[in-house]
DNA sequence: GTATATGCAAAACCTTTGCTATAGT
DNA sequence: ACTATAGCAAAGGTTTTGCATATAC
């Protein structure tokens, strides 16, 4: 589609103005990476991140994934979201937007509500700490894990590993 | 102290009625790990909560903590906090509060604000959620990374290893 | 040309699990 | 007595790191 290919165009360009603003270098495989990113809907783990570039390129190894996130992070060009500690999940740092976090299946998906972007922040003399963003996490359970919590008992969680892979 | 030990019995009791109500037997090693759970005021990892008790007792395998605070989860009785994924944080489930989370050191440390916990909830008819909680998450500085932030290297990242300790 | 990033493989770290013994009800 | 839990040790999954090479500026 040419709007996909302009899409894509328009996303590289603007990374890699934002690398130079940034003064970080602009190498392959953080666009690739990047580029990743932005075609997920969802939070994806370092480990789905790294699947989804392996099916389409060879050489990205899965350490430079770990090192290129983390430089992101600190550069502000995605976000870490807050999760269940199995695995950190990643976010490009688009609009203010809130979080269903399920407690049965541990997906994440995306909330928003223009009434949840003017919350009262922590005071800065009250409290010593200096607020840059915030976000809300509904916890609760999802869709389809309200239909299997119905048949399934009461105490049992679905089973999972932790990367997300049925057993 | 008197007040101190009475408080511990109080615990103690409303645990054991805790305990009855949930039909969860009542062990020894529970109980320890509850109270070293109430006796933080942070939001400790397992790693932390399992020296705390080595400082005390032998006898608690870090195994057991894991499995403990998995029945706690389950339970109801402290609530697991979405944190950096490096390693899970726990927090006895008391008041409904939010957090501070510092985006340099990773501590995590309590909010309330009356105004926060009336926020409108996601409307489960559209979205397919079913929200049992939530809470605030504020990304910042806390107090004392400021201060370091100032004399430190603009990009540069406090040098801590993922349990927390020092280099 | 110099500084930084990457790949690889190994290490470090965090969490889960199978099995047996033990303890709670 | 029966059932669920704890301990141990080993395995499984995730993340970090040292060092040599390659790449961006």
């Amino acid at each position: 589609m040419a709007d996909f290919q302009a899409s894509r165009n328009e996303n590289a360009a603007e990374f890699r103005t934002r690398c130079r603003e940034l003064g970080i270098p602009l190498t392959v495989q953080r666009r690739i990476i990047f580029e990743a990113l932005l075609e997920r809907k969802d939070h994806p783990t370092v480990d789905e991140i790294f699947e989804g570039i392996q099916k389409k390129v060879q050489g990205v190894s899965r350490a430079t994934v770990y090192r290129v996130l983390e430089t992101f992070v600190q550069s502000g060009i995605v976000r870490q979201i807050y999760s269940d500690g199995s695995a950190v999940r990643f976010d490009p740092n688009g609009s203010h937007h809130h979080h269903l976090v399920c407690s049965h299946c541990n997906s994440v998906s995306d909330f928003e509500d223009e009434r949840l972007n003017r919350l009262p922040l922590p005071n800065r003399d009250h409290t010593g700490f200096q607020t840059e963003n915030y976000s809300v996490y509904f916890e609760g359970l999802c869709r389809r894990c309200q239909k299997i919590g119905a048949k399934s008992s009461k105490r049992g969680k679905q089973q999972i590993t932790r990367n997300g892979k049925e057993r």
